[in-house]
DNA sequence: TACCAAGTTGACCGCCCGGTCCGTTTGCGG
DNA sequence: CCGCAAACGGACCGGGCGGTCAACTTGGTA
């Protein structure tokens, strides 16, 4: 069943790496439409060699995708094992807008849902992040009607909102991170109206 | 300096409401990238007619963009006249939300940011929106250290925070409205890490 | 060092986009 | 009802896109 695959020349590596690092920034600054060409261009390197690594361009943007989840998703590992898990769920959450903010490629989830790499890694990620959750509301470091679902979506928002900002500072995403999560806490909770969505 | 414009021919004037109405579906249902033939045979009308009424497709766009803010400035203003501000501000925020919800074409402000029309309505707005949140903190309905720009980076926050969700329940939004509200709140309030950011 | 598979390249293809243009149709004032 | 300006429609254009391919270069090995 396993492929023998043969390790990549010693140029083709390089390459590769190259125009995951210049798609990257590519994508982060000039948005979703950013062009193969400009990619390739930008990583020194022929059109063709782009999709030689990558076979169309959405295999290209499902391995950036990938590679912004695993740390993402190592992180969480790790911070299941902490003892205080409303300080673990809000650094997990601080490590995510970070990431983001450096290089903002969150657009690019939505064209790569079809691609199994990314959403066997999602999955995990999704829940490592129900695990956080729920550790952290037995604690009662967050309210009781809060669920991982409602974690999973507001990931981004702190980053996103931060977007509407023509110069934000680099950790501007940290206020309103604050501000949400102030929003998570037991403390002066008020009742939700609408229950905890669900994934399916 | 004013120019006597002749009211629109009867087919004219009519040909522009489907346009308009077309064009707001297909972005909502379609993205950013819809094109304007798609929008033209939605409407019923010929590709030439769309360039009749709005000279590019970005003239169009913030066509589009003028019709959905000027329904919430005429809310924020009403609002500004209620007692209770804190009230208010959480209705207008409802508001905004529950027609963003309605047809999602937040994507089109950043393509429309060049439009006199656009940003006189939209700063217009935005005093507004500073107007209801001073008078929400000097009541005491939100936290002491939250700014009118706070508020209008988290308009589109509970709607953006439900387009992760596969099949969300058209009020999902008000779930998240009412997690960040509680965050605006003054009860329970922890220091926040950054200062309040401009729009300059 | 000589060989060749692996890797690279950029011209090229078909497609679709925003925008133009002109021959045709139509609403409406006199 | 007539005449015409206003409005319409769709073929057409230049350009940029994702993706292909055959000629060329190169890294690793025997």
């Amino acid at each position: 069943m396993s492929e023998p695959v043969r390790p990549l020349r010693a140029d083709a590596a390089r390459n590769r790496e190259l125009l995951l690092a210049a798609a990257e920034e590519e994508f982060a600054e000039r948005g979703p439409d950013s062009s193969v060409a400009d990619i390739a261009r930008r990583a020194g390197v022929g059109k063709g060699t782009v999709f030689r690594h990558f076979a169309t361009k959405e295999d290209l943007i499902a391995a950036i995708v990938v590679q912004h989840l695993e740390p993402l998703f190592t992180a969480a590992q790790r911070l299941l094992t902490a003892d205080d898990a409303g300080a673990a769920l809000l650094e997990f959450l601080s490590v995510a807008a970070d990431q983001r903010q450096q290089h903002d490629v969150s657009f690019l989830q939505s064209a790569s849902e079809n691609h199994t790499s990314v959403i066997e890694l999602r999955d995990r990620l999704f829940n490592a992040v129900i695990e956080l959750t729920d550790r952290a509301r037995e604690q009662g470091s967050v309210r009781q009607d809060v669920t991982g679902v409602d974690i999973w979506v507001l990931i981004c928002a702190p980053v996103h909102v931060v977007s509407y900002l023509p110069n934000p500072a680099p950790d501007q995403w940290r206020r309103y991170l604050a501000i949400i999560f102030d929003g998570l806490r037991p403390e002066g909770a008020h009742p939700l109206p609408q229950p905890a969505p669900t994934l399916t």
